[in-house]
DNA sequence: CTTGACTCCGTACTATGGTACGGAACCTAT
DNA sequence: ATAGGTTCCGTACCATAGTACGGAGTCAAG
């Protein structure tokens, strides 16, 4: 397949040349393959890695993590990769119910607020 | 009131010394009152803004939100408050929304990772 | 009156995820 | 062959929310 530049593989990965270069840096993406400058050094490997990364990311893996499942899919361990699942679900569910806690509770302060009686406002008042 | 010293006030409010400075130099909370140094400086109306502080934050405002908040209050200035509290709630909604349906597809990778068929692990496939 | 605890203050460092800059090399078209 | 565009690389910078450190002053007890 015809090789891409960086900027090319960031369009493809919907982010920025500075941010390629950032993940290969951490190790996420392979760094620049021909030896010299100006060329074009990636291939459909690299473009299908920058895709994981998103979307991994968009599952709430921070980039360590990523690293890690990458370093996983390399070796195959199925058994990490489920432990690294279920670690990021329950975190997920922590988080989740952490949010909805502040929005009932926001949403009741912005509700009381509304109906306006006198004393000072209530979403002011409430951290008090 | 007996004045606390800035270590009694940290630990009133749960945080660290440091994190008090920090919340000093930011604005959040004031300075300390005395010229001096080594002194009892802080007194009820710090702890209860420290509090504040900690308590916005569990609402997931930043801490230059809380520093407006905090501006609010001194103003009484219902209108924007509501304002603040309504962006917070979509936001807080948005970010609920995109965590649960981040839970739902790694629950689904990991269900199908642990019914164990053959092939690559759907969790270290899922992202390709 | 010295020691230890505590304070203030500035500065620097941490982690996370990027974003930007400047120099040198290199490829392509004119 | 020279200009323009692009690359590589190191380094520095941004925001966010702290955390840590070293120096100097002060206060109370021994």
């Amino acid at each position: 397949m015809n090789p891409l530049r960086i900027s090319e593989l960031a369009k493809k990965g919907g982010v920025g040349v500075e941010t390629v270069r950032f993940y290969q840096r951490k190790g996420l993406l392979d760094a620049p393959q021909g030896s010299a400058t100006a060329g074009r050094h990636y291939g459909a490997d690299d473009v299908r890695r920058l895709r994981y990364i998103r979307k991994a990311q968009t599952a709430g893996f921070t980039l360590s993590e990523i690293a890690e499942l990458i370093d996983l899919d390399r070796a195959d361990d199925r058994p990490r990769a489920r432990d690294m699942a279920r670690a990021r679900i329950a975190a997920l569910d922590e988080k989740i119910a952490e949010l909805t806690e502040a929005r009932a509770a926001l949403a009741k302060l912005a509700k009381d607020c509304a109906k306006g009686g006198a004393g000072p406002c209530p979403i002011l008042a409430a951290f008090d």
